[in-house]
DNA sequence: CCTTTATATAAAACATATGTTATATAACAG
DNA sequence: CTGTTATATAACATATGTTTTATATAAAGG
């Protein structure tokens, strides 16, 4: 379950989702994600490795660039753990004592 | 989008995972909750209310309890944004640029 | 009332994240 | 080789999280 503390910590930061955002319309270099934001290169780059590390993103080599592309993984693992959040979720919609709560909640507590 | 920050950051804490693991059994108190962790009170109180504040979870007012639910609203929010990179990420995957990029890489870049 | 139970809050210690500047590396252009 | 371009890393400042202990609040049980 590691991973996806990564994972859910590196979409935690706006300027990474944005990141990602950039990503959606294609392979971007350093220089290219790092442009839109109002942030020095390095801040970019470690973002970037945030990102890597949390399997959102790959890097290939050409030249001196590196140029980025979204990678499936890590969403494919957050995915897993959300659908198994939200079907439990749904069962217990289901169950009894909730709905007894709830009531209790509405009706009988109601200061008298 | 700064609600998505605070459910993201929210869910990139095991502890808090966890505590959601145990919601999907059914409402709990904060000492029901704090039972399985080797931690204080007042650490899962504090990790509740940034449960709260991100709309992961709701409390009602039961007496002295405090009983936890899980929320829907965090995780539907959260969803579409997923929903969303992930098409974004499955439309980049039929780009032409990037299927050139990846032959480039396997092929012409290796160090000849 | 007084005590206990359930929870919250404050203060402080410590860890982790995020950003900066300065510098290193490594490929490319000439 | 030399200078430039693209990116990474180190060192550091500052902010934000996490946890603990100690204490407050407020309802419940006698």
């Amino acid at each position: 379950m590691q991973s996806l503390d990564a994972a859910f910590l590196a979409l935690a930061d706006p300027t990474r989702r944005a990141i990602l955002a950039r990503l959606a319309l294609g392979e971007a270099t350093v220089m290219e994600l790092a442009e839109p934001f109002d942030m020095t290169q390095p801040a970019v780059s470690r973002h970037l490795k945030v990102l890597e590390g949390a399997g959102l993103i790959t890097r290939r080599v050409d030249g001196t660039k590196r140029p980025c592309r979204l990678a499936p993984q890590a969403i494919v693992e957050i995915d897993r753990w959300l659908d198994w959040l939200r079907q439990a979720m749904a069962r217990n919609y289901d169950r009894l004592d909730d709905v007894l709560a709830e009531m209790q909640t509405e009706e009988g507590r109601e200061k008298p």
